[in-house]
DNA sequence: CGAAATCATGTTACCGTTACCAACCTTTCA
DNA sequence: TGAAAGGTTGGTAACGGTAACATGATTTCG
């Protein structure tokens, strides 16, 4: 490998002249693609290899019309959730020669509008974008841009072409039917004050429906803002039960607070799930390994990545429906009674 | 808005069809570069938002032979390390125009090379990249592409270009100084086998380095493979404890497996930090709110983030010496016994 | 054995934008 | 008032590849 300190920087022209051959010939052996003689290539390989060339994509990408690239808008990085969903647009995308180019909205749809135009610049070759929610200009500019656009982790409602994900309102009515069968009655709620996670929302009027439907309310509620965290969950327990003490149930938004809540409540000697039960959301592997395991909703994050992956890729056709519905699935674990 | 179903793509020239000036003056008003009247300026600007278009990077890239990408190569997206890596990064290019394409190596280094070179055939603006360890391959590559080049994470080496990271040398060193200060003497390490985890395995040789300068040697070790749980951790703390039941140190290569052990050690009715002490590596917030707080060194991830898309993007100049060493910060916790 | 098929390579015309320079139109000011 | 200066706009030629077609060489096969 000759390190070759140029000022101008290589193209196929450096290459077809190193090797004898047309810049075509060239591009037709980078590419593997037509017929191209043994020693040619062999003769282009090496001529490559040696000047240290790497193709320019900005400029096969305009001449082909088309970019190996897929754009993913997920609204945060910082919890556990969406990379998850990432590992499984990455692995389903690996044989596919697609790559996957990430966007963080921070749940701002203004954000989610820069971000997408960003996106769309770059004409990728499909769009994954969380939730089913999005702005008119997002939705005009996602209509029109005539690309596989898969909506993720969110089907109830309308998706602009394709939507992969799970119900959250049947994963908030499914625990609270889990809750209510182990024979629990006053029941907390603790979550974020985000009025953009619609999921989270979603899920929270799953729930009191189905303790609607039982004749049971609410017994309280509990909100916080910003970020999770053990603490985060610790301090809203120690909240919400000093405020109401008699609360035999506490349903988290998410496992993080859920496991802080949990952590606070062992300390305290809480009879778990004997007197108090617990339950969060996501089925949060990392956090296998807590001194109980927490009752949670098992989200279908990586699942759900890959098969959005695989209708951008065309690995799969998109249904009929538009929809592919996943089901949440409830992991008892060991904070809520056996019914 | 009007929706038109195109079938072509709309390009320059049919918003400067629609606003009846040439194809430069509207490219010109996209941009805000130029001197354009306020008249003109607004004709195009309503032509464009009434259109729908959207600007094509790949060809604006081609033409102008800046890309504003950079490319963020990091080993994994599982643990809450490169994430975090990954929002200093991000919000520090938040108001330079450039945006950070992630790829992700999964510890391999022929992977590495494979993501490099794609990377680099978009032609970004710069490149930050983990570690100091890369192939030769992928050292020739960047030493001659003429592009900022930040390797982050690990400052232990010889940059190609510039190296923004801690001291994982020192880290070791440091906390193994205070665990000798407090008094430990039987210390055990547990942590991954991962012969391409460079920085933990500086971090292990900077800790015996300084045992040995205090006469102690590591009294037993614990490896193990793949991701890091609060579970592998119980399960490596129980299989070393029952190994060698009088350690009175436990040094974890990470705070996850760190949290791990130390909720097994309390269940357990361990004295903590009295007879067993316990440390970790990171800093991780997530986990405040644990029984006790873990002792652990802050790996200063979002700072380091930071100063690398400050380098990348030109707000702050490349050091002299092509080296930004941060400190790491111990951050003592509960779980080591005061001097 | 000659026409057709196939293989291996080259030629030409873009892809959609921006850099550069020229042209024109105002305004400024000696 | 006329030349210089500056603001505003447009024409043209890249940028570095690839698609589509053309060409010449070689093979296939009735």
């Amino acid at each position: 490998m000759i390190t070759k300190r140029s000022s101008r920087p290589l193209t196929l022209r450096d290459v077809s002249e190193a090797s004898g051959v047309s810049e075509m010939t060239v591009s037709r052996v980078l590419r593997n693609r037509g017929d191209v003689s043994a020693a040619t290539r062999e003769k282009v390989l090496t001529a490559a290899r040696t000047l240290g060339y790497v193709p320019n994509k900005i400029a096969g990408g305009l001449a082909s019309q088309r970019v190996n690239l897929v754009a993913v808008v997920i609204p945060s990085l910082s919890n556990m959730v969406f990379p998850d969903v990432l590992g499984g647009v990455s692995s389903e995308l690996d044989d596919t020669g697609l790559q996957p180019v990430v966007g963080v909205t921070h749940y701002s749809p203004s954000r989610e509008d820069a971000v997408l135009y960003d996106m769309l610049s770059w004409r990728p070759s499909g769009v994954i974008l969380a939730g089913l929610e999005h702005s008119q200009a997002a939705r005009a500019m996602l209509e029109n841009v005539g690309l596989p656009v898969v909506e993720i982790m969110d089907v109830d409602g309308e998706p602009i072409d394709t939507a992969v994900g799970i119900s959250h309102r049947r994963a908030g009515s499914e625990m609270a039917e889990g809750i209510l069968a182990a024979g629990y009655r006053r029941i907390g709620f603790i979550g974020t004050h985000m009025p953009e996670d619609h999921r989270a929302r979603k899920r929270l009027a799953g729930f009191e429906d189905r303790l609607t439907e039982a004749g049971v309310t609410l017994a309280a509620r509990e909100y916080y803002q910003g970020g999770s965290s053990l603490g985060k969950g610790r301090e809203l327990t120690e909240r919400i039960l000093t405020r109401e003490p008699d609360l035999d149930f506490l349903y988290f938004s998410n496992d993080m607070i859920g496991a802080g809540g949990l952590l606070w409540c062992l300390e305290k000697g809480y009879d778990i799930p004997g007197k108090l039960g617990l339950a969060g959301f996501n089925g949060v592997d990392l956090l296998d390994g807590l001194p109980m395991r927490l009752a949670t909703t098992d989200a279908r994050r990586v699942d759900i990545g890959r098969r959005a992956a695989r209708i951008v890729s065309g690995k799969e056709a998109r249904p009929e429906s538009g929809v592919i519905a996943l089901s949440p699935t409830i992991i008892p674990g060991d904070t809520i009674r056996k019914p």
